[in-house]
DNA sequence: ATAGGCTGTCGAAGCGCTTCGACGGCTTTG
DNA sequence: CAAAGCCGTCGAAGCGCTTCGACAGCCTAT
């Protein structure tokens, strides 16, 4: 292992040069900082990370918590997952993955450990029990997704309320009178997640603004899920011509048991989801959706902490605005016979 | 910040007494023991993980090298993932998240500072450009999946070309002699990704030995490229009943497509699909398959890792059996007419 | 009774880096 | 032309831990 010291002497420097050369913070002139980097690349020097978190009480790391949970959609936090990873090295840092099974143990071990600088934290509840060590504690910290309370926290996320809301008036403005919403699994809503309830508050709100009759209920996914949950629907509300789908796993199966049922997709019904672009590409039917922006969502989360952790920036919470595209699964309500 | 001289001092012993409790590498009175560890516990002490590792040359790190593609499935790379980090944290290690965008780099910058003690690569390729690194720098690492040459690796995969045979022979049994494999991705083999290429070797010679005719196409999955395949595949062999799916994106695409052609599953067409057990029982026809074991090869790629750490274990290729449920996609082939 | 071997504890030496203060040599300024 | 400043470099201290050798006290075997 190539040291330190061993650059130095190679470049006829000191340690301390060296170091200098490395950090930039002290002025060096152009024809030592051109030995001393010829010396590093000759000797494929790479400097010890405990021995400068050691000495600078700096890791370079951040921590990721991702949920360990399954029931909801994966893909979306492992790209949020990955644009995290891809940002964060952009700005020299490296991510420490952690899963939610620690609990709120994980922050106290990060954060006495100094193992890492900062966390992030998916998959947030609104009442959250690792927000208390967070804000005690003062470690710089992000979450991706909102609390029930953002005070002295930094957040970010998309605004759920605003995509409850814009679907809604795209289904109203077709003329559409009577909505469903498929939304998440019970446990989703049980356990308090913010999006969840967010999403179904903006929905709600809006309908009733509008004028709209709304039918809210929550879906396993899969097709005995919804199949049951589709009959309860048609049951309560058979005059349903719209539909807002929020659990990614519904889809495929929701635009199935329609065709079954001889009701066609967008001329007898309109189906709007709230998922990500590729889910919505890739369907049987190429659907009109709210984009999770996933990448952005990670981008931004890093580019907040990294804010903080220079100092800049401040406590505040970052809501992403909705876009809606319009594709084949929406269209003007059938007219009432 | 706590320290271990704090704790010492607040116990009244030594430093290195207060290290030895919490490594066990020296035998301690349990007197002693025990008021060091009251000591720990009243003053809320972590040991610095910088510090730790400066001194010990040991980080508790592994690093986790995922791929940044999305063409393949990504819920089995997360679920991978997620075991591995459980699996990580029961032998004491945390894992450093590192995408495949810094390739060839990260291995030699995670090598050389020693932020982590050893890797694990997933997504290898058949001639991974990270593999010499890997074998020269003697970094203990584990692959999930298996490149060309396992010489002086270690690999945890699934045994892909015995999960080919299995499905040849499984709609062999059924009287099928006509089998299409939908393939992943184009992209996928012109990779050369190691499990794709096994999957269909396996497949290959099983029919031959077999005698049945068999053909492989590739595909992007989603419903437009599944119609484009499944088009080209009847227009080629007619007499097709027998289908073998390994892109999960591809397999709902597929059922929907059939069920629009008026065939049957199980019928008049057979499907047997390798993927995630969620994917098949969720699937609006449930579908027999040969399930990924994702979080088994999480955790047996740790525990491969770990026994190298601790100096046990060596280099080996584990192959973990295939193994084929059946359920209600697959029947007898139809009588010919 | 004595040599030898355990057991439990301590002190000190680093691990490889950052960072602070110091300082020699230059350039600028009144 | 002296005082004042800046630039580039160095030496040394120290970050918090592990680990090695030392040693005091005690137990066992001769």
């Amino acid at each position: 292992m190539v040291t330190l010291a061993e650059v130095a002497q190679h470049a006829g420097v000191s340690a301390s040069t060296v170091s200098y050369v490395l950090s930039g913070k002290r002025s060096i002139s152009t024809t030592t900082r051109q030995r001393v980097e010829e010396s590093i690349r000759k000797l494929g020097y790479h400097p010890n990370a405990g021995a400068r978190a050691l000495a600078s009480s700096r890791s370079n790391i951040i921590a990721l918590m991702i949920p360990l949970r399954t029931d909801m959609y994966v893909p979306v936090m492992m790209e949020i997952a990955i644009a995290v990873a891809a940002g964060a090295r952009t700005h020299g840092y490296d991510i420490l993955l952690l899963t939610g099974e620690e609990g709120p143990d994980a922050v106290r071990r990060v954060t006495g450990s100094g193992l890492a600088d900062a966390m992030i934290l998916m998959d947030v509840e609104l009442d959250d029990e690792r927000l208390p060590l967070l804000r005690d504690t003062h470690q710089p910290s992000v979450l991706i997704g909102l609390p029930a309370s953002t005070e002295g926290l930094t957040c970010v996320d998309l605004d759920f309320r605003a995509t409850g809301a814009l679907c809604v008036e795209h289904l109203a403005q077709l003329g559409h009178r009577d909505i469903a919403v498929i939304g998440e699994a019970a446990a989703v809503y049980e356990r308090h997640t913010g999006f969840a309830e967010r999403t179904l508050d903006g929905l709600r709100t809006r309908a009733r603004e509008l004028g709209l009759r709304l039918l809210h209920r929550p879906c396993e996914g899969g097709y005995d899920a919804m199949a049951a949950t589709l009959a309860r629907v048609f049951d309560e509300r058979p005059d349903t011509t719209g539909f807002v789908v929020q659990n990614e796993s519904a889809v495929e199966p929701l635009l199935a048991l329609l065709r079954q049922q001889g009701r066609a997709v967008p001329e007898d019904v309109s189906v709007v989801a709230v998922c990500p672009e590729q889910v919505a590409t890739q369907a049987s039917v190429r659907l009109t959706s709210v984009a999770l922006p996933a990448q952005e969502m990670g981008r931004r989360a890093v580019e907040q902490l990294v804010a903080k952790l220079d100092g800049r920036g401040s406590d505040e919470v970052v809501l992403l605005a909705p876009e809606l595209t319009v594709r084949a699964s929406s269209g003007p309500a059938p007219v009432r016979s």
